[in-house]
DNA sequence: CCTTGACACCTAGCTTTCCGATGCATAGGG
DNA sequence: CCCTATGCATCGGAAAGCTAGGTGTCAAGG
């Protein structure tokens, strides 16, 4: 996938991944890169900054481990986080509602 | 619908309304109200300028036209816009598929 | 006549977001 | 010992979208 096309909803990915159960920035890039069939191979200064945005807003709440000698920043969901979740979640599904709707009718579109 | 959630999607939207058949600004406007279903109500200060862009980049053409003593500037798809319209479209899709993939298996998606 | 609101265009500047580049550190294999 | 993978961080640039302001026409109402 091309450059920055998830502009304004990487915040909603960070969630819905870190929603499944605790983890580490590092691991939360790879599990993009799985669930979405290597479509997002997000670069680490996206996702570093993006992580620490939403642990300032109290989305993400964190702390470090170590695990053989590596330290890692191991976030989970608050409960202002799962809050934020919801409703970004179905704040997408009304985006991709009304984006469908302008979509459809055009020539190139593959009629309904 | 709060805020700039189409960052990077709108010229997908410009190209489509125009594509239906030449139109102007404040037309655009309209027309992008009606078919999201009240969803998109985009502030002038961001369509003129995608307008623009979509001209500089030789995806769309315009010329003035007058009606009763207003002048509209009237825009319309190049051969380049079409092209460009279909792969943007495409691109959608395959930026859907992988949300979709991510979104799916959180707790707070309707399964399945 | 004058004001208001719809139509129709434009731009400057702010903010936010994403990303490329770079740096630091550890563990393990060759 | 060096290279790769793991793991974190920050800085600066480039865009994009929006706010806020500006210009001008036309029709309707007071």
């Amino acid at each position: 996938m091309k450059g920055q096309a998830l502009k304004g909803h990487l915040d909603l990915l960070l969630l819905a991944v870190v929603s499944d159960g605790p983890k580490h920035g590092y691991a939360v890039i790879e599990e993009l890169k799985v669930r979405s069939g290597d479509a997002f191979d997000l670069p680490e200064g996206t996702v570093y900054p993006a992580l620490h945005r939403l642990e300032r807003s109290g989305y993400l709440s964190s702390e470090w481990t170590v695990s053989s000698g590596r330290r890692r920043r191991n976030y989970h969901l608050t409960k202002k986080g799962q809050k934020a979740a919801g409703e970004q979640r179905r704040s997408w599904d009304e985006f991709t509602h009304a984006m469908t709707g302008v979509l459809r009718g055009a020539q190139w579109a593959p009629t309904t």
